[in-house]
DNA sequence: TTGTGTTTTACGACCTCC
DNA sequence: GGAGGTCGTAAAACACAA
């Protein structure tokens, strides 16, 4: 499962309930329910534990022990662990049901969440505020031969744990966000439709990347464990028409098909 | 400390679909 | 034409061995 190396980063990201309170983030939106309650493929804590304990709904995950919250205000915060706040320990950012099981849980020793004044390519991350100030996003750099130049700004800012949490927690539920998700999903997590979108498409790379890694290294013979490692939904792309349309009378997509769309399956 | 390898954001090129 | 898809890649961020 996907979401379990974050749920276990989670358990000590935020324990309690209180998640998020200095932080202007919709805890409502972040709780047990997903936004598709009735999406079957989803199960939010309890069927993702790997430690054969029942783990507490979502919201029990977030808050109380971070009594020092409010400790992590805007700026630099150099107390911080060097390691582990980017959820990159050994393994980092892979997510693969196999590397999640054997991943150590405490990975996230101490994750703040900056605030949420992150307007467009501005998110203070734990890492950026580690390695510098401020400044440094304002500058400019060439890039190499082409001679455009691409801002620090959005060049590159590191993500929140808790972005990419909740980041993780929607791909596992729908490899393809459809477009009211995307603008939920920016909107709470103070990113632009652009980022969530960019970051879907990164994700599925990543997840493609590993897929094929895999079948290298088990050259074709375990397509089946292949398959449950990607959770419960499918791993084949979903039909574009599937994922953009707004789906008269429906809230939400329906749920992904195993085969993918035409489009997607020549030119690669 | 430094060199190296990996991962993470972000973008451009090119594609299909509507 | 604009949307979002993949693919490839740049460069920052990060981990880790020497």
């Amino acid at each position: 499962m996907y979401v379990s190396y974050l749920l276990d980063k989670d358990t000590s990201m935020y324990p309690g309930s209180a998640r998020c309170t200095s932080n202007n983030l919709p805890v409502q939106n972040f709780v047990s329910a997903p936004a598709y309650p009735d999406y079957m493929g989803y199960h939010p804590v309890p069927a993702l534990d790997s430690h054969g304990q029942p783990a507490p709904a979502w919201g029990s995950h977030y808050g109380a022990q971070r009594e020092d919250w409010s400790a992590y205000g805007p700026g630099p915060s150099s107390a911080l662990p060097a390691a582990h706040i980017n959820g990159s320990s050994p393994g980092q950012g892979s997510y693969s049901s196999a590397e999640y099981s054997s991943l150590h849980p405490a990975a996230a020793a101490a994750a703040p969440l900056p605030p949420a004044d992150t307007s467009h390519g501005q998110q203070i991350s734990p890492n950026s505020q580690r390695h510098s100030s401020y400044e440094w996003m304002r500058k400019t750099v060439q890039s190499t031969s082409t001679g455009k130049t691409r801002t620090r700004e959005k060049y590159r800012v590191v993500y929140t744990d808790h972005q990419r949490l909740e980041l993780e927690k929607e791909f596992h539920y729908n490899r393809y966000i459809t477009i009211r998700r995307k603008s939920e999903l920016a909107a709470n997590l103070r990113l632009s439709e652009r980022q969530v979108k960019i970051w879907f498409q990164n994700r599925r790379a990543k997840e493609r990347k590993l897929m094929k890694k895999k079948m290298t290294h088990f050259d074709g013979s375990s397509l089946g464990s292949l398959q449950s490692d990607s959770g419960s939904v499918s791993p084949m792309p979903v039909p574009e028409a599937q994922t953009h349309s707004e789906m008269p009378g429906s809230l939400f997509p329906a749920p992904p098909v195993t085969q993918p769309g035409p489009h997607q399956l020549q030119g690669q």
